[in-house]
DNA sequence: ATGATGCTTCGAAAACGATCGAAGTATCAA
DNA sequence: TTGATACTTCGATCGTTTTCGAAGCATCAT
């Protein structure tokens, strides 16, 4: 097959509302179950199914059978990139009123994660913060951390040396919140920094779904150590 | 329209083999007519201009009028990286054996633009060298340009602190080169080096292609600048 | 075993989109 | 003015894709 024809197929993949629910649905980076998908689509087992199986034929997602239940998530880092992608040509301007698409997803809108890094009010938050505070600098396409924020990030014990060392992944850059209309941090950093906060508690995944709330113990931490204010 | 019906709609539109080769073709960043687009995808003028009006109505492309010739290109930088991402999944593994598609694109595969970096033999060459030499260092998502690197680039001319001042745009990264199927040098420095290349006759575009040819006077400071052997 | 659940395969109906011939508008060159 | 070129619009055709009901297979619980 040509190139071109890979190409035109792999967005075509893309290019359907069934389709693209799911892989949007997958941008969190966790995995889901056929049914799952199914119904965050809006479409019924069968249909879903078949989506799914082009999908991973064409190496955009990873199944893993576990029991009766399969579990689909994005193949690569590659692949949620190109999702990101054209969600930044899909977004509408960001000058847009934010319109509330109403309560029923606030848990979502307050805290999720977006691949693997903080979306939402939280991770908008966050980034604000430190971009306040001058630890960060963000443009539309890349960032960078300040020597302050580098200082902070090692306080905290983040090990940003390690990150930086094998550069085989960008370090920091912005990524479009969908419920915030505004940039949060991704990147290795916002990796790093999401992590951390699970693996101390500051954050919690709400059972089967990609919101997560903060502790207690974790609004502390995040405005005495990154001054965020939630 | 929601944000998914969106999502799909643009994912749609590049899943078309006949609009994909017109994104394709449009990814050296120049602007072309619509006839040329419609030769290039091998369609009839009447569904190239469909296809245009199309693209150009959900923002992916921009046009300019003038006199009876349209001239259209890619709306926005943004568009190019889509592209690029779904390229990049496209791309057959990058271990397959380079096949050859003949004479006809020769110039096509010795030296080209890509967006607005340069790509083909001469921009895997430089990329090489430069890496070689030690003045720059590329991941698979992201790169750096070392003490080293900045020392020459700042040397040759080319003003490395004006890019990184305005940190809109990411400075190094690596981008998969069609023809070599290994990563050439883009980005902001990328962009700089490619037209400081055209701005001091080192390189010239071969008219009517997006083909570029090294100038006896561009071959010898090539090598003796960059250490680039052709 | 028996039934329930998760998922896939098959097949047919319906919707959609690409394509191009024909005709129309705009610009240019005499 | 006349004819040529560049492009668009209209309309009809035709192939593809999506969709879901029905049925089938695999796994689990009892």
């Amino acid at each position: 097959m040509s190139n071109n024809a890979r190409f035109a197929e792999i967005a075509a993949l893309a290019g359907d509302p069934g389709r693209a629910s799911m892989l949007n649905g997958l941008m969190d980076g966790r995995a889901l179950t056929a049914s799952e998908l199914a119904q965050l689509a809006g479409i019924t087992a069968q249909t879903a199914s078949s989506h799914l199986t082009r999908m991973t034929e064409a190496g955009l997602l990873a199944v893993e059978k576990q029991g009766r239940h399969r579990y689909h998530r994005l193949a690569s880092p590659a692949v949620a990139q190109m999702i990101e992608s054209i969600m930044r040509l899909a977004a509408p301007e960001v000058t847009a009123k934010p319109l509330r698409t109403g309560p029923r997803d606030a848990a979502l809108r307050a805290g999720r994660t977006c691949y693997d890094h903080l979306a939402g009010h939280l991770g908008v938050s966050i980034t604000d913060a430190l971009i306040d505070a001058g630890h960060l600098d963000l443009g539309l396409d890349a960032g960078e951390v300040t020597d302050s924020g580098l200082a902070l990030f090692a306080r905290a014990g983040i090990a940003i040396e390690a990150l930086t060392a094998k550069r085989s992944r960008i370090l920091c850059r912005p990524c479009l919140d969908w419920s915030e209309r505004r940039p949060h941090l991704a990147g290795a950093i916002g990796a790093a920094l999401c992590s951390h906060c699970f693996n101390n508690g500051w954050i919690r995944r709400l059972e089967g779904t990609r919101a997560v709330s903060v502790t207690p113990n974790g609004q502390r931490h995040l405005r005495e150590t990154f001054g965020v204010s939630l």
